[in-house]
DNA sequence: TTGATTGGGAAACGATCATTTCCTATAAGG
DNA sequence: CCTTATAGGAAATGATCGTTTCCCAATCAA
């Protein structure tokens, strides 16, 4: 129907090209796979939320999972790029451990909290059947809890953060905080109790 | 086949006695549920874990949903009252508040850990799609809120937390450290990881 | 233009799902 | 003893699930 854009997946080979926008179609079933889960999520579900018939998905995914798989990676990716930018935006370490619990604040409350995190629905979802969603959540953490690590260190070598602090610990507690923080979001906050968690969390800098 | 024990969902009315414990066969769902999630879990995965027919489970339990309400909340009554006795082994606010931190903790690593919290996975399975799973699990967060805003409040009295705290915002913080444990714990961690969080957490009654 | 290759889409497929039936067994009340 | 009422359990039921098939359209290489 419309004309095509660029194709990442595959670069103009032989064969009719593909009508819809990948990204645009996994920023869709982010959605969907979020607030319904991996097995609420029936196949009828997403092809009416993605605009698209059941053969074409399962051209361009292979199978559910497959599409699980690259939409819980474009959710990652998206969350990154979104953080990046609110990190890049602060100068000290403890700055931008505040604009990571900030980010995470923005994230939890309202619909966009009721929606909630697909890390957070992959972990309880699939972790437990699924080895290859397992390695990717327990792999999402991991990065996660590194980056704040590496914000406590950068903290304590710029002085705001208390020296005495474990790196490790605090970074895991922080980790704790965030997830949490998707966590009861899924309640349905307000953007003012969730900004005073990110606030009060400061308080295990010192 | 065994004689039949205490009902106390019915007091011997007439009819034929049920043949098996109720409350035994939540507990078992409760793994069940919890590691599989909802609508991961299938009637044949309970019938074979609960050791009944899908006739007598209908029977008792209505279907599917009224089986997992019901042992929504006998998981919410066994963790109270776990929980309960945690803290009435600690007198201090400060020493209970560790008390809650701790119960976590060990809730939190292993394989106990792994099959998680079915709270966490009714948020996020159920919370969306059914109002009364919503509510049950507004509500379990909300007394489990409550209770540490009464121990905040309680430490203050005793001096053992900070008196310029305030409660609320505290007792919301501490929430999302517990319900963060019990996410990172569904990817499988060790018991002094956990121990370290709940320590750490405590500079939050300073 | 022709052949090879891929995507779009409606319909059909077998499998599995939650649930119900139907029958037998076991109790209480009269 | 007879009626009523509930439980146990195997089998059947209809719906829905994920997936595939089949046919046509669109593109590239020659």
């Amino acid at each position: 129907m419309t004309p095509p854009a660029s194709l990442p997946s595959r670069q103009r080979g032989p064969g009719r090209p593909r009508e819809f926008d990948t990204d645009l179609a996994l920023d869709r079933a982010i959605a969907v796979f979020s607030e319904r889960g991996y097995h609420g999520t029936a196949i009828s579900d997403l092809t009416q939320a993605l605009g698209l018939t059941a053969g074409s998905l399962y051209k361009a995914f292979t199978d559910k999972r497959g599409l699980f798989l690259a939409t819980f990676d474009r959710y990652v990716a998206l969350r990154a790029e979104g953080l990046r930018a609110a990190l890049d935006a602060a100068s000290t370490g403890r700055a931008k451990i505040r604009a990571v619990l900030d980010f995470y604040a923005d994230s939890s409350h309202g619909p966009d909290g009721r929606r909630g995190c697909l890390v957070v629905a992959s972990a309880v979802d699939l972790a437990t059947a699924d080895a290859a969603v397992a390695a990717r959540v327990a792999g999402a953490l991991d990065v996660n809890e590194g980056r704040l690590a590496a914000l406590v260190a950068l903290g304590q070598a710029d002085g705001t953060v208390a020296p005495h602090l474990d790196a490790a610990v605090t970074a895991r507690l922080l980790l704790c905080v965030l997830q949490g923080m998707r966590l009861i979001g899924k309640t349905g906050r307000h953007a003012t109790e969730m900004a005073a968690v990110a606030d009060g969390a400061l308080k295990l800098l010192d």
